[in-house]
DNA sequence: TTGGTTTGTGAACGCTGTCCACATATTGGT
DNA sequence: ACCAATATGTGGACAGCGTTCACAAACCAA
């Protein structure tokens, strides 16, 4: 007897994601349990294993959603700097502006940023050129991006080497990862802002 | 009757500390359960609440002893370049040597790595200026300690800023992150080898 | 010796992921 | 329209985890 939904869920795998996103989004990659998941869409335990292969599988997918939410963060900041800008000033602009949506995001949605770049030795790693579908441009190429405009428009210090964008990328997500998972999480958060600035300054000067 | 160890063990916390740190080597800091810890002894389970309030306590016990371990792997890397250079070639090299020292350290033990820098919303944070006791210098002290050196000696390319010293592992500590446990994981060591110089180097150019 | 404190044991509880057998909807062929 | 095959959710079980409680053994002090 059909107990508790109604026994055929509709989109449940669609579901399960989403109560994953959630649990990640407080609680962090950790928090993302498949019990908890299934339970709160109202569904026995097992049901998840038609969808996800194990709750590592599930985890995948969140993170997954989690990068997704950071790219869509950084693009957010760039699209506030406006397309009326001269060339140039545009990709002054656009390192700012996708390192400041990176740290935004990590500050914003800690638990998230976590999952995103979630810790563990069975986490399955994907090199960011190889990452998912090219349709949607992932943290990594956007970044990437930005330099490319610097470059192009030779507003950086240096000449773009290749592999700058490493360099740029871990600046950027070392901050982050040492303000909100690290040894200067409670830090004073306006310290916090002024660092930002000066981080992305150093990375245009240095790199 | 006692059946498994001498029932009076000795020094029992030791021996869990220890086999909590020979987990977290291997397995990162989701590897140092309490049942496995006490396992290895040759203890029942309960032995340990003697000892460790919790499992994260004992976890932070592990912490504690992963973060001297990367401070030694810095200090190591400095006492390489020797005492013989002049205090200005001293002082240039010295951000160089406790980078490498923090980079090496995180890719010989990336265990050990993850677990002094673990995630967790429960971990506990201490900001570096309170950490630890005065005898020992952590690993961040010691790149402040660089950063102090270089400017007194006037081979920084700015004027050292206060909060320099975070800008700098946030960049060191980020390519750490994104290389043994983040996307940049699998990478070609040898494109390692060469970021690392450059990242120093950014650093010193861009402070 | 005796009584108290420390330290390890044993059994239990609830939580987790996962596997198995089973029941129920949906689907496709005839 | 029927009936078999498949897809999907249920129920029950198992092992492993952290943790708690009551109890036993060893040490220590008076």
């Amino acid at each position: 007897m059909p107990a508790r939904g109604t026994y055929r869920h509709g989109d449940l795998r669609r579901a399960l994601l989403e109560a994953g996103i959630e649990l990640a989004r407080f609680g962090g990659p950790e928090a993302v349990t498949l019990r908890e998941a299934t339970r709160r869409v109202g569904v026995v335990p097992n049901a998840a294993y038609r969808h996800f292969a194990s709750q590592q599988d599930l985890l995948h997918a969140v993170r997954s959603a989690a990068l997704a939410e950071l790219a869509g963060s950084m693009e957010t900041e760039l699209a506030m700097i406006g397309a009326d800008l001269s060339p140039s000033v545009f990709a002054m602009a656009s390192l700012r502006a996708v390192g400041a949506g990176y740290m935004r995001f990590a500050r914003a949605e800690p638990g998230l940023f976590r999952t995103a770049f979630g810790t563990g030795p069975q986490a399955d790693r994907t090199l960011p050129a190889e990452s998912a579908d090219r349709s949607r441009l992932g943290p990594f190429q956007l970044l990437s991006l930005a330099l490319d405009r610097m470059a192009a428009e030779n507003v950086l210090a240096a000449k773009r080497r290749p592999g700058a964008e490493y360099l740029a990328w871990s600046a950027v997500h070392g901050l982050a990862m040492l303000v909100i998972d690290g040894p200067l999480r409670g830090m004073d958060e306006q310290q916090i802002d002024a660092l930002i600035p000066r981080l992305l300054e150093m990375v245009e000067k240095g790199i």
